[in-house]
DNA sequence: TGCTATATTCGTAGCGCTACGATAACAACG
DNA sequence: CGTTGTTATCGTAGCGCTACGAATATAGCA
C-alpha cells in the first residue's frame, strides 16, 4: 500500500520486540510504576535497542491530557517578561510540560491570530497578558474549554488572574513623588497608544496630579519607538526641560527610559534628586547598581509573579478540580538615590 | 459506545453542514486557493456558524509537515538570547509556524532531556545552542531525521550553523586591550565551568596573553553566580585590584559584569580608561548610554544572527531541498570610552 | 486447597484528520 | 459535438497511540 512519512519504530514494534502487548508498553511509558519490574526492564531494553522515540503527537491525539502551556505576551525580549518566562519555563519543565510562546508586540490583531493558532493545538492552559483584547479574542477566551490565566495585570472578570493593578501603581508612584516634594511631575513613556498597561499607569498619573493638588496639566512625553530607548530618552530630556520650565519630578514608564534620563541628567550636571527626581518602573537589576546615583523604581516581584503563574498553570494541568482565583502579586516602590523620599 | 473528551465540532461536521466532502474542507483550510470561490464561501460560513476550531494535533498526526520550531537555549532571560528569541518569533510566526522553547541553564544533562522531549513532538527543525553536548545528546542529534541548526557558536561538524567563533572573539578582545596599551589584563566571568562558550573565550584570552608577550599569569575571576551579577561584579573589583597589583585592563564575559565593574570603578574614582580599561561582551543597548563613561563591548549582531537563524529554519521548513550551511554572523569590537583605543 | 482481593496485563476500537488516486466538472478547440 | 487538457471535488484507508473493560496472574488467608 501507500507509505507516507512514517515513524521508523513504533510503539507496536517495541511491544512485539519485548513480547508484550502495546497497552503495556504505553502504560510503561506513561506510568512506569504501574508495570511490574521485570516487564519494565524488558520493555526498556527493547526501547533502547530499537531506538524508539515516543510519538507525543499521536499520544496527545489519542489521549486526553495535553501537556503544553501556551503563553501569549507582547514581547519576549522585555526585561520583566523574559524574566518571567524564564522562571515559568523552569517550573513548568520540571513537570514534563512544554512551553509554547508567541509574542504580538502590543498588536491586538496579531494577538487574536496568535490565540487562534494556539487554541488549535489544544494546550492545557493559555496564559495571556492583560485584560484588553479584541472582541473576537474575548469571545475565543470565553468559549474555549481551555483554562485561561490572565497575567501581568489585574482587572476584568476573568476567573484566574496573576498580576497587579496598574492603575493603582500609576497613582501611587505619582503620590510618592508628590510626597517627596515634587511640584511638577512629567510622565515619560513610549508607544503609549499600544501599551495599554502603560496607558493605565499614565492615566492614573494624570488623575493623581489633580487629586494631589498639583496645579499643572499632565506632561506626557510619548517617545517614538526605536531600537535604543536609552538613547531616545536622553534626547528627549533636554527638549522637555527646555519647553516645560520647573519640572522637578519624572515618572518613567520603564527603567530603560528611567536609566536613559538619569544618565543624561548626570551628564548635564542636573542635581539628582535635589533638582530633579526620577523614578522608573520594573526595577531592572542594574537600576540598583547605577552610579553615581541609583535609580528608584517599582519592583514587580517578577519571581513571585512567575511562581504564582506557574502554580496556577500547573494546578490546572494536574488537579482537575482546580478552581482558579485572583492573585495580587503586588509591587513595591523602591526608593533609591534618584528620589528624595526614603521609606 | 464509549465517549472520551472529544471535540465538539469536527471537520466532518463542517463538511456535512456545508454539503461537501471532508477532503474539500481540509483542502480549504490548508490551501484555500485550491478551492473554488463559491465552495470556499460555503465552507467558511459553516466554519463560522459551527464555531469550528481546526485540530492541529490531529492534522499534524496525519499529515506530513510539522509546523513547530524547537529552540533549546541555556537561558531565556539572558539579554542577548531573549533578543534573538524575539526576532526569531517574529520571523517565524509570519509563516504560521510556532515556537517551542526550552531552557536548561547550562546544564547539559537537562539539555539532553529537553532535546529528548522536543524530539518526541517531531518538530520541523531543532535549533540548539552551541556545539558541546552530552554523548547521548550528540547521538540524538545525529540520528534524528529532524534537521538541526546549531546557533550562537561555530564549531564542530554540524551541517548547519549560525553564529560566530568564540575562541577568536576571546583572542581578539585580549589583543584589542593589549593594542590599546594594557599590560596586565584580567578576565571576569561567572559560572565558568558551566558556560562553555565563556570558557572558550577565557581560554583564548589566556592564550593571547602568552602570544602577545604579556608576562603575567592569566587572572581569571570566576564570580559565584547570584541573582544580581551587577552587584557581585562590584564587590569583586576592589578585592581583585587589591590582590593583584597593576591590573590595567579587564575583559568582562558579559556587559552585565562590565557595567557592574564600570560603575564601581567610577565610584572609587579610578580613572577610566586611563588607569583601567574595561570591555564587555554582548553590547547591551544600555552600554552605549552609560555615563560618565560608556562601556566598550563586543557587538554580536543579534539581529543579523536571528534573521539568519530564522532564514535557515524557514528554509528547512519550506524548501524540501534546502542544504543548510554555515553562516558566520561575525561580531565587532565596539570601542567606547571605557577603553583607550578607538578604531 | 479453595476463595476472594489485588496487581498486572491484554485486546481492540477509534480519536480527527490528510494523502492519494479516482472521479467529475468544466474549458478550449478542431 | 467529440476530444483532450485542466481544474475542482470526492472516498476512504490508516497514521500511532491510549482508554477502557475484560482477562489473567499473584497474593493473602481461612
Amino acid at each position: 500500500m501507500r507509505k507516507r512519512t512514517n515513524q521508523p519504530v513504533t510503539l507496536n514494534d517495541v511491544a512485539a520486540d519485548a513480547g508484550v502487548s502495546p497497552s503495556t508498553v504505553s502504560l510503561y511509558i506513561r506510568k512506569p510504576e504501574k508495570v511490574s519490574l521485570k516487564m519494565g526492564k524488558k520493555i526498556q531494553n527493547s526501547i533502547d535497542t530499537k531506538g524508539y522515540v515516543h510519538n507525543k503527537i499521536a499520544s496527545q491525539f489519542t489521549g486526553s491530557q495535553s501537556s503544553t502551556i501556551a503563553l501569549i505576551v507582547p514581547s519576549i525580549s522585555n526585561a520583566v517578561i523574559s524574566d518571567i518566562l524564564q522562571e515559568i519555563d523552569e517550573q513548568v519543565s520540571k513537570s514534563g510540560l512544554q512551553l509554547k510562546i508567541a509574542s504580538h508586540d502590543h498588536n491586538l490583531q496579531k494577538e487574536e491570530e496568535q490565540l487562534r493558532s494556539m487554541l488549535e493545538w489544544s494546550p492545557a492552559v493559555v496564559i495571556i497578558a492583560g485584560c484588553d483584547h479584541t472582541s473576537k479574542t474575548m469571545a475565543m477566551l470565553e468559549n474555549t474549554s481551555v483554562p485561561v490565566i490572565q497575567m501581568l495585570e489585574l482587572g476584568g472578570d476573568r476567573k484566574t488572574q496573576v498580576g497587579f493593578d496598574h492603575h493603582k501603581a500609576g497613582y501611587e508612584v505619582a503620590r510618592y513623588l508628590h510626597d517627596s516634594g515634587c511640584k511638577k511631575i512629567a510622565f515619560f513613556t513610549t508607544r503609549l497608544e499600544d501599551d495599554l498597561r502603560a496607558k493605565k499607569r499614565c492615566d492614573s498619573y494624570a488623575l493623581a496630579l489633580q487629586e494631589l493638588g498639583l496645579n499643572h496639566q499632565p506632561i506626557i512625553i510619548d517617545i517614538p519607538y526605536s531600537r535604543n530607548i536609552y538613547d531616545d530618552a536622553k534626547k528627549y530630556l533636554s527638549m522637555v526641560l527646555a519647553n516645560e520650565k520647573g519640572i522637578d519630578g519624572i515618572i518613567a514608564t520603564s527603567d530603560a527610559i528611567g536609566i536613559g534620563l538619569l544618565m543624561e541628567a548626570n551628564r548635564q550636571g542636573i542635581a539628582i534628586p535635589e533638582r530633579l527626581s526620577i523614578i522608573g518602573f520594573g526595577d531592572f537589576p542594574i537600576s540598583a547598581s547605577l552610579g553615581p546615583v541609583s535609580l528608584s523604581s517599582v519592583n514587580l516581584n517578577n519571581e513571585h509573579l512567575a511562581k504564582e503563574l506557574a502554580k496556577a498553570a500547573l494546578s490546572y494541568c494536574l488537579d482537575s478540580d482546580f478552581e482558579g482565583g485572583v492573585v495580587d502579586t503586588k509591587y513595591s516602590i523602591v526608593p533609591r538615590q534618584s528620589t528624595k523620599l526614603v521609606f
